[in-house]
DNA sequence: TGGCAAAATGACAACGCTGTCAATTGGCTT
DNA sequence: AAGCCAATTGACAGCGTTGTCATTTTGCCA
């Protein structure tokens, strides 16, 4: 019934130490053998036993995923996306949900590495951010891979255990479609100041603005969190007092936060497109549920997380040579739905 | 560095077998053993190497999480109740997603099983509700844990491995708040057809109807899936052609659903609540990100989930007396928003 | 063709725990 | 106080791999 190695080696006519160097894909294993032996396991249908793997090795067969992260939509492709790559591989996922604001976390997340003695780490922002984690994983010499907010300029010149999301050409690409819609008083109601892709989003939507000859104003900023909340509040404060700024347009910080805006237009009795233009990011799926469905940028998390999974394995063991051939950096692409448009003056 | 099971053995003054029967609460050690161990366990602070427990046991110290629901918000929460018991009981969690409709389905589970010798399984709706799957999950002798829709009276006569959630008694309660409200005509956008929950929340909103003298009329019925796009087909049905039914209120199938018909009545240029009054159901976060926020009824599934965990460990090894206590029923509670009112006439 | 380093393979002992079964102890009965 | 059964404890052999180190084979050069 149970296939184990011996079966495999005894089958393959050779030991079952070369079976094992197989199937880790070790060096050092003629190809004629190494043809032999996975004839073998074919035939057998032969699965490692990855208890005992985890005991007999010196890192178990599994990877963790740790996220701080209140949206449930990303953390699930995030998760999915992970999971595909681990079981291709052959590794099992650790999912470890944390709170960045709990003063252990970096000694829980420790603990918790050094207990399963895991093979590697996938960080997720904003936890991804945080130095004194990456410091405490650095100098514990975990193998880790982080999911980052970042230029493609910026994973040129980085350790290679990063993954970036361009969220800079996003907002540019998402600004330049407000201008060129005419809009010039662009709004933007930012996300968590912590966030990178805070300042990433801004940064494009600034950059984005000055190619087109407008000059950034601070009057148009917000400054608030990823939350519905925030997208409420910030709307009402940009808009209030007969809006002084003559905004046509709000950048939401991301799909929630839009969702929020698009809420306060409507208490405000403002018509989205009509009077008021307005995008979000990351194209989760109630930027699908909102009236009018938002413009955003799409961004692929789970094709992203296979991705950082993917690099994570590439420096696990069994590295062949493959690696260099892993997209690093990730541009979101822009969908335009019915919340943004001209003017209708 | 590395605390084992000898270590711990040696400090008590007893074998190393003897530990482990502790630490597996195996029966049959004295008190005074016992606490010796516990001292010395305490002590070392030693915790026992999973790795090597799943090799050498019968069965490995992992459950899995199996689920096939589109709803992100459901299953981070369901996760969560089941890790944080999982981690309570130093038990690992497999997260297995899958597609019901995939031919292969059962097969995938039980390869799976197998595979990992998992300890245990919960599988959420709805998986849970698929005869298949259970019979599946009989003959191979699995303990499992479903989380289903039901009563109290169902739950009496289930085989004590249900975690049931009362849609029933909840649909009641928030038609009884709409009756009471002085609706007359209150229609229900009904979620996808196999769901259980669906015949459960339409025999709730039934005969609360009928225990207030109003007689359910088909025509008030809309028969669709849980999605927002069906909450918008549904209320444009239900409300089109001038309301024939004379339609004051929509029970929304879950609050996706709601959502989408508040969207529809937006459309329709119907004010909510004056005109109309829209209710959905699970508390999902987005049930607060709408315009106006919907009433809804809130179900713990984070709890209702570690639960269920807690009963499936209860069947696991273990077992001390503890057993009955576990809540096996939970009844949603109504969340009183803005969707709902009075008729302004 | 012999000799030698490097490459390929194998033997075998862990890894840390649980299952099995045998040995010991304790509590009662008579 | 001896005898007996049940409760408690212990000895030991795996569980299925991988790491270490020894051994064999290969390729290559003189």
């Amino acid at each position: 019934m149970k296939v184990t190695i011996n079966d495999v080696a005894k089958l393959a006519g050779v030991s079952m130490k070369t079976v094992s160097r197989v199937i880790n894909k070790e060096p050092s294993v003629r190809q004629k053998t190494y043809d032999q032996v996975m004839q073998a396991v074919k035939e057998l249908n032969y699965q490692p036993n990855t208890a005992a793997r985890n005991l007999a090795g010196t890192s178990s067969f599994a990877i963790g995923l740790v996220y701080d992260n209140p949206n449930a939509y990303y953390v699930i492709d995030m998760q999915n996306g992970v999971l595909s790559r681990c079981k291709e591989e052959g590794y099992e996922l650790v999912i470890h949900p944390c709170s960045s604001s709990a003063a252990d976390m970096a000694d829980e997340v420790k603990t918790m590495i050094k207990r399963s003695r895991l093979a590697g780490l996938v960080l997720t922002p904003p936890l991804s951010e945080q130095q004194h984690i990456i410091d405490m994983l650095d100098d514990s010499g975990v193998h880790y891979v982080r999911l980052l907010s970042g230029r493609a300029a910026e994973a040129q010149q980085s350790a290679n255990n990063c993954i970036f999301v361009d969220d800079y050409a996003a907002a540019y690409e998402i600004t330049e479609h407000l201008i060129s819609l005419g809009h010039q008083h662009i709004a933007f109601v930012l996300g968590d100041e912590e966030h990178k892709s805070t300042a990433e989003r801004l940064a494009g939507y600034q950059d984005a603005l000055k190619a087109h000859g407008i000059s950034p104003s601070e009057a148009l900023l917000y400054h608030g969190t990823y939350s519905f909340e925030s997208g409420v509040k910030g709307a009402k404060a940009l808009l209030s007092d007969g809006n002084p700024n003559k905004i046509t347009a709000i950048l939401g910080g991301n799909d929630e936060v839009a969702a929020g805006a698009l809420f306060a237009a409507r208490l405000m009795n403002i018509e989205i497109p009509a009077q008021l233009s307005i995008s979000g990011f990351e194209d989760s799926p109630f930027s699908r549920q909102t009236w009018p469905k938002l413009t955003t940028a799409h961004q692929a998390n789970d094709i992203i997380s296979e991705h950082a999974a993917r690099l994570l394995f590439s420096k696990t063991r069994g590295h062949r040579k493959n690696d260099k051939e892993i997209t690093t950096v990730f541009t979101p692409n822009m969908v335009v739905r019915e919340s943004t448009g001209r003017i209708s003056s």
